[in-house]
DNA sequence: CAGCATCCTTATCGATACTG
DNA sequence: CAGTATCGATAAGGATGCTG
């Protein structure tokens, strides 16, 4: 027996955690740290059109599920660098076998709008 | 060479599918399909806390985008059945990976989440 | 059954300004 | 640098009622 957990449930606490994961940025700030350690700021450029408050948030969910380590080196200027926790990486790395999927296919994608 | 999309960027019709996808009910909707065809019915109540109309817009996005097909048999009453395409079996069967690693890593999220 | 139209509430998000 | 606070626009989403 086990795994009591199903998204697919709208009441499962599981649902939460998948929305945090698959919201809007949650996934790309997950893939970014995929690639290691970053600053706020770096991971702000690397996440295309996000704001400064979306990912905060976002990162602030994410941690709260502990799935991201923020590390304050409580130095003045700041310090923080965040990364993914060993439960973290491993829905980044699904995160980004995702996003590799997406690129894939990308192109039936491109011809299906086009009225193929 | 190749893969010129990148879903990080904001501007690149990747990240649109990328947010059909990854959207509220995008996910969820292909994850269902990822077990076979079904009638809309079927759909709706599979995922749960869908409402028709968000049903409707996220199927249409999907069949725009060539990762879900829409059958309709044209009878009364309807009977309209959906699938995934070949190029939307493989992003449900990515998504199918994401939720189980998002099942598996549950009990740390709710221990987190506990202020473990 | 499989939806669409309408209305309306809520939540999301971006811009801007500010702080230690 | 790494955020927070506030505001306002916009879009997402739910409820309801209707159709072939």
């Amino acid at each position: 027996m086990e795994q009591p957990f199903d998204v697919f449930s709208a009441n499962c606490p599981s649902r939460a955690a998948w929305e945090h994961v698959t919201g809007r940025w949650g996934a790309l700030v997950l893939g970014a740290l995929a690639d290691g350690p970053m600053r706020f700021g770096a991971v702000r450029r690397a996440v295309g059109g996000v704001s400064d408050r979306m990912l905060s948030q976002t990162l602030q969910a994410l941690e709260r599920d502990g799935l991201v380590h923020r590390e304050d080196h409580g130095t003045n200027p700041p310090h923080v660098e965040y990364s993914v926790t060993p439960a973290g990486r491993r829905v980044a790395d699904s995160v980004v076998a995702l996003v590799e999927t997406i690129h894939d296919v990308m192109p039936t994608v491109m011809s299906a709008r086009a009225g193929a």
